[in-house]
DNA sequence: CTACAACCTGTGAGCAGGTGTCAGGTCAAG
DNA sequence: CTTGACCTGACACCTGCTCACAGGTTGTAG
């Protein structure tokens, strides 16, 4: 199976593969004659994994981790059980913060519904953006 | 002023000014002694605008795109109003994707508290992460 | 006067996770 | 035999910094 062929069957773009093959998430074999690589079944599974795994929130930094904790034949679980939990944190945090930056926005678009756009001047660029920025102050 | 006490003044990094004057965010004259960039008052003011309207979510590309059209004279507001209502969109739906991460994220944890870890083998190299995925099919 | 620290400079690399472009090699069909 | 579709590695690009490097400048202490 060649980098198109998997790509294809795995939906996901060859630039992907490449990137992950590039980054040793994918360790194909070679075709002796001509240079290609080669991608077993095996890999097509490794590649599942990988989107499984990064869709529950796992980097590629992680998920390399994971696999050659596997690769050692120890069990990755505990680590993947570690790491989940942190990214459950991390992402609540972030999601706070977006939720927060949304009311902002939110908030100024309201404002700025009675306000007329002015001309830039030497003080002053927009005083639209710039009436936030004393708001929150 | 120089890059270092602008940022020291502004609160923001030595990094930061140097970065955004390389990407013409601030354009300092210079000590023709020296070679040494030259902040104005002016610059100050610049960067408390860009500080801002990073703040709201805009990103420096757009910054750039609004000080360039203060520059030339014309009102930047009515393209303020435009981004933000795009970014208010755009914000929105990632907060959507990452709560549905959330919940995936947590409900996985879930489950796997009542599964035991597993040593990785051929077909599988961690069943938490794979049972999540066959889950989402 | 000089040594030294603390500043300044431009350039380039690194992060994450790809996306894409390039020149060149390979291969099968017509 | 030529065309077009594929393959390769190496590299640049995106965002918003953060940092390292080597070298020039400045101010102070001895």
């Amino acid at each position: 199976m060649t980098a198109n062929v998997l790509a294809k069957q795995s939906h996901v773009s060859l630039f992907t593969v490449r990137h992950y093959t590039r980054i040793g998430l994918l360790k194909p074999s070679r075709n002796r004659q001509n240079g290609y690589k080669i991608y077993e079944p095996s890999d097509a599974a490794r590649l599942r994994f990988i989107q499984a795994a990064k869709n529950l929130g796992f980097s590629l930094a992680e998920i390399a981790e994971i696999l050659d904790e596997a690769v050692r034949g120890n069990s990755p679980c505990p680590m993947v059980r570690e790491i989940i939990v942190r990214r459950i944190e991390e992402n609540q945090r972030k999601i706070k913060e977006m939720q927060r930056l949304q009311r902002k926005m939110e908030n100024a678009v309201k404002d700025w519904a009675k306000m007329k756009n002015s001309m830039p001047d030497g003080d002053s660029v927009c005083h639209l953006i710039e009436s936030v920025g004393e708001v929150e102050k």
